[in-house]
DNA sequence: TAATTATATTCAAATATTAGCATATTTTTA
DNA sequence: TAAAAATATGCTAATATTTGAATATAATTA
């Protein structure tokens, strides 16, 4: 399993608009570039930085195709994560049960009973 | 379902150690602030930092419970996306079928084929 | 009511991230 | 071999995040 810090910089990668919307289009096929530059509205340099983070943390990876640079996802947690981000949730979690006890105990008081 | 900036900005908010220890402690139950402070080796000040941060995104929230503030989990999808974090993955995905076609088409020349 | 406990807020400094611009590299085509 | 196409890299300025330090607040107890 990974470690915490692994976690969280790996949702750190994750958790910008445009690294998100590269990686749903790859759960979707292999993409190159060009094809990325269509939908995403910036730079071609900016997605290039976004992909080599992306590759950086070893999320993506690509093929040569002629000129073209094929790149498609290799990291499995990818799209269970995606996956996750898409279920609809109806209701928040259920509240705790009233006051549960904490390490520190209960105190008396004005507590919402 | 959530748009894509919101995604985003979700999992940037977990995406920090210390956040995502608070998040997994909470998902085992209720703590105060005194309680996360014993196993986080971080000032309170900070702590609550992190507290507020998670609060005003709606992923967590508190009671008094005398001059205690408990705080507990709200946002269902905490628990789901901890979930996949600790999923154990053997294999990374299987690579793409050879040189499938991007909408640039292929390109001939030296491809690995 | 003063002291104590539990926790939050504010501000500033250090650091990290992001986007843009210019330019470089690589492969292919003419 | 020169030009074009596809993409990457390096640098910089703007912005955002993170932490620490000092202080504030709010509830409880003495």
């Amino acid at each position: 399993m990974r470690s915490i810090g692994k976690q969280a910089e790996l949702l750190k990668v994750i958790g910008h608009p445009v690294r998100l919307r590269i990686l749903r289009e790859l759960t979707k096929g292999v993409k190159c570039v060009s094809d990325l530059e269509e939908f995403l509205e910036i730079s071609q340099p900016n997605i290039s930085q976004h992909l080599a983070l992306l590759r950086h943390h070893g999320l993506i990876d690509y093929y040569m195709d002629g000129r073209l640079r094929c790149y498609f996802l290799v990291d499995p947690i990818v799209p269970d994560l995606l996956d996750v981000l898409n279920r609809d949730y109806e209701n928040p979690l259920p509240a705790p049960a009233c006051c549960p006890v904490t390490k520190r105990g209960k105190y008396p008081g004005n507590r919402r009973h």
